[in-house]
RNA sequence: GCUCCGAUAGCUCAGCCUGGUAGAGCGUUACAUUGGUAAUGUAAAGGUCGUGGGUUCAGAUCCCACUCGGAGCUCCA
C-alpha cells in the first residue's frame, strides 16, 4: 500500500464521472472540507487487512503529531504499477475508514474520476509518504518467541537436600543473590538509575568502545581488549579440547529458505539480522548449532563413535536484541560465544556427559577467576524429566552447594527438557547468564542425524549444548563489574595476572637506565611475560600512578641500586616494595599463571611511542 | 520496539532556565627540570557546541525531526 499524506488548509474536489464498472453509487456533488489531512492511497497487490490496519494506525500516529483531527482518504490508483483489483481496494479502503477511532474520517469515492483543489500547509511535516507492506509492518519474530510469553512455568527454589520449596516460602536472608535472580527471573522487577559500572571501566582501560558507524551492540576493542579477549578464547578452547571437544569451522550466515532453517528458525527464539544477496534471503547465525548440526547430518556415524562432540568459537554470533536491551560488554548484537555440542546415542550416555560437561564449565570459571560465589544457578527442565531424572538433578544442585533457582514446564515446549545457566548478579542487581548446557532431544531428527545403533538401526542422537563459560564479552563484563565490586569495597580493582595486558611496568629512573630497562624486558618476554617500559619525561611519581591506574600488577623502578639480580619491585597487591632477583620474579609471576595461555605484548615496548586511546 | 533523560575541546564536565565575546580540570605540544615509589613547573595549541530543519535582527541556549548513548518498560532460548 502506497500512502501519499498532505496537512492541507483546504481540499475541494468533484467526481466528473465513472472511471470503472464497479465504480461506486454515489451522488456527484463537489465536497470541500477546511483544515484536513489528505491521504492519497493505492492499494497494491499482496495488501490484506492487517496491512490496512497498520497504515491506519500510521496515519493516526502521524496526525496526533501534528495535531489535526479530520481525515480524507483518498483512492489514487496512480502512485503504484502493482494494484490490487478494484473490489480489494474498496474493501480495504472501507476497513480503513472504519478503524479510524478518534478521527473526523470521510471517504472520497472510489472508481470516479475527480477533479480536485488541495491547498497543502508550509510546514516540514505537511507532506509526508508511506510503503506499508507485510515486511514493514512488524518485525518478524519466530513462532518460537511469540509463544514463550504464553508457557506456563512454575518456579522454586530448590535446597541442597533436594527439597523444593514455592518461591513466596523460601527465606532468601542468606541468599541475597539468588533472591535477586529469583525475582529477576519470575517477577521481572528491576530499578537502576545508573549505568552499569563496567562500562566507563571498558572506555578507561582502553579495552573496548561503541563503534558508531556500526549498528548498535557490535563493539570494537582496543588492543588491550582484544590481548584480553584472545587470552579468554584461547583458554576457553583450550580446555573444551582437553575435554575432548573437536573444534571446527562453520559459515557465519546461512539460507532461511533452507529446510532445516525454516523449521529451526521457530524454535529458537531470537530475533535475526538478515541480508539479502543475489535474490537470497540469508541470516547471520545467532549459534553454532546449524553449521554444526548440518555438518554433522553428513558424518556416518556408529553408536562406537559416541558421544562425539563438536566445538566452535564463534566470532560472531548475531541476535538482533531490541535496542533498549543493549548495555556495554553485557548485551550485545554480536558476540564471541564458544559453543559444544555433543553427540549421545540415549539417553543415559547424555546424563553421563551431561555431568562431565557440568565439572568443566565450573573448572572454565573457576580458571578465569569467577567463582562459585560469584554466581547463582538456575535449572528449568520439564516435570516428566524430572520424575525420571531426580537423582541427577539433586546431585547437581548438591555440586554447587547452595540452594538454586528452579523452573519447571507442565509440557516440553522447547527442543529441550533440560537446562540450567550460571548468572552473574550484577552492581545493578541484574541477572546475566554465563555457562549453560541443554539436554535436546529434537534436532537430532530435525536435522536428520543419524547413527547406526548396536540393532544395525538408524537413531537420533540426543544433542547437548554448552557453553562453558557464555559469550566471551560477557565474560569480560563479568570481571570488570567483579573489579568494581573490589573497587567500591575498598579493595584495589585487578584483572588476573594472565589477563593484565601489563604484567611488569618498568620505569627507568633517568635516560641512561633505559638500557638496563630493555635488558630486564627482553628476559621477561623471553619467558613469556608481558613487560612494558615507561620511558617519559615524567617524574617517578607521575609514572607509579599511571601504571597504578593501569591495575599493573609489578612496577620496578630501575636506577642505580637495580641490576639484572637486584630488582625493587612494587606489588599492586601490597603496595609495598620488595627485593628479588629476575629469575625469582618470573618464577613469582608463572607459578600464578601456569597453565593458561600465552599472547605477547600487544602495545608498543615503550609508553613514550602509544598513543593515547582514552574514550 | 515504547516512554523518559542526555549529547559542548582527545577525556570528564560547567555554560542553556533568563538568546548577544565558548569556559575549567585532565590529556596533548614546546621549553625548563633527571627524579627513588599514586599527580614537577611555565607556556601554547586545541571547539562546524551530535546532524538536519524552524522561530528570531541574533540560537550552544527556545521549538521540531533524526542519529547515537543511558534509565525504565517489554524482552533476554
Amino acid at each position: 500500500m502506497r500512502i501519499l499524506q498532505l496537512h492541507c488548509d483546504n481540499i475541494t474536489y468533484e467526481p466528473t464521472k465513472k472511471e470503472i464498472q464497479s465504480a461506486e453509487e454515489i451522488d456527484p456533488k463537489s465536497v470541500s472540507i477546511d483544515e484536513v489531512v489528505v491521504c492519497f492511497v493505492a492499494v497494491e497487490k499482496d495488501d490484506n487487512e492487517d496491512i490496512a490496519k497498520d497504515a491506519i494506525s500510521q496515519i493516526q500516529e502521524s496526525m496526533k503529531k501534528i495535531g489535526c483531527q479530520k481525515l480524507l482518504l483518498y483512492p489514487y490508483a496512480h502512485l503504484s504499477s502493482n494494484l490490487a483489483s478494484p473490489s480489494t481496494a474498496l474493501s480495504l479502503l472501507k476497513l480503513m475508514e472504519s478503524q479510524s477511532e478518534g478521527l473526523d474520517v470521510s471517504r472520497a469515492p472510489f472508481g470516479w474520476t475527480k477533479s480536485y483543489n488541495v491547498k497543502v500547509k508550509g510546514h516540514p511535516l505537511a507532506e509526508s509518504s508511506k510503503v506499508i507492506t507485510s515486511d514493514s509492518k512488524k518485525e518478524k519474530t519466530s513462532t518460537a518467541l511469540e509463544s514463550e510469553s504464553k508457557i506456563k512455568s512454575y518456579w522454586y527454589i530448590m535446597t541442597t537436600d533436594g527439597e523444593m520449596q514455592e518461591l513466596d516460602k523460601f527465606n532468601f536472608t542468606s541468599h541475597k543473590k539468588l533472591e535477586s535472580l529469583a525475582k529477576y527471573e519470575s517477577v521481572k522487577k528491576r530499578s537502576v538509575d545508573e549505568p552499569p559500572p563496567h562500562v566507563a571501566l571498558m572506555k578507561k582501560l582502553a579495552i573496548a568502545d561503541y563503534e558508531q558507524a556500526s549498528d548498535q551492540g557490535n563493539m570494537r576493542f582496543f588492543p588491550n581488549g582484544r590481548l584480553i579477549k584472545s587470552q579468554l578464547e584461547q583458554y576457553v578452547t583450550n580446555m573444551v579440547k582437553q575435554y575432548g571437544g573437536y573444534e571446527v569451522e562453520t559459515p557465519i550466515m546461512y539460507d532461511s529458505h533452507h529446510p532445516s532453517m525454516e523449521s529451526y528458525f521457530n524454535r529458537f527464539p531470537a530475533r535475526q539480522y538478515s541480508i539479502d544477496s543475489e535474490g537470497k534471503h540469508l541470516f547471520l547465525r545467532f549459534a553454532a548449532c546449524f553449521g554444526q548440526f548440518l555438518m554433522a547430518h553428513d558424518f556416518q556415524l556408529s553408536y562406537k563413535n559416541l558421544p562425539y562432540r563438536l566445538y566452535e568459537l564463534t566470532r560472531y554470533s548475531f541476535r538482533r536484541e531490541q535496542s533498549g536491551e543493549l548495555v556495554g560488554l553485557r548485551r550485545l548484537r554480536a558476540f564471541t560465544m564458544p559453543d559444544c555440542h555433543a553427540f549421545c546415542k540415549d539417553m543415559p550416555q547424555a546424563v553421563e556427559e551431561f555431568r562431565t560437561r557440568f565439572d568443566l564449565s565450573r573448572n572454565v570459571l573457576s580458571g578465569i577467576g569467577i567463582e562459585q560465589d560469584d554466581y547463582e544457578m538456575a535449572i528449568r527442565f520439564t516435570e516428566d524429566f524430572y520424575n525420571e531424572n531426580k537423582e541427577l538433578i539433586i546431585e547437581t544442585v548438591k555440586k554447587i552447594g547452595k540452594p538454586v533457582l528452579v523452573e519447571m514446564w507442565k509440557e516440553r515446549f522447547f527442543y529441550f527438557v533440560l537446562k540450567w545457566e550460571f548468572n552473574y548478579i550484577d552492581n545493578s542487581g541484574k541477572a546475566s547468564a554465563l555457562s549453560t548446557d541443554q539436554i535436546d532431544v529434537e534436532n537430532g531428527d530435525r536435522y536428520g542425524i543419524e547413527f547406526i545403533d548396536e540393532q544395525n538401526k538408524p537413531q537420533n542422537p540426543i544433542i547437548l549444548h554448552n557453553s562453558p563459560s557464555g559469550a566471551i564479552e560477557r565474560v569480560m563484563y563479568t570481571l570488570l563489574e567483579k573489579a568494581s565490586t573490589d573497587s567500591r569495597e575498598g579493595r584495589k580493582p585487578q584483572l588476573p595476572l594472565w589477563l593484565a595486558p601489563t604484567q611488569v611496568r618498568l620505569i627507568p629512573l633517568k635516560e641512561e637506565f633505559l638500557d638496563l630497562g630493555k635488558k630486564i624486558s627482553d628476559l621477561l618476554s623471553k619467558n613469556n611475560i608481558r613487560a612494558d617500559i615507561d620511558d617519559r619525561n615524567e617524574s617517578i611519581g607521575k609514572r607509579i600512578r599511571d601504571a597504578e591506574k593501569e591495575w599493573i600488577r609489578y612496577i620496578l623502578v630501575i636506577g642505580e641500586k637495580e641490576s639484572i639480580s637486584k630488582l625493587t619491585i612494587r606489588d599492586r597487591n601490597t603496595s609495598n616494595e620488595r627485593e628479588m632477583n629476575s629469575d625469582e620474579l618470573v618464577n613469582e609471576i608463572l607459578s600464578q599463571i601456569n597453565d593458561k595461555p600465552f599472547s605477547s605484548l600487544n602495545l608498543p615496548l615503550l609508553v613514550s611511542k602509544r598513543p593515547i586511546i582514552q574514550v
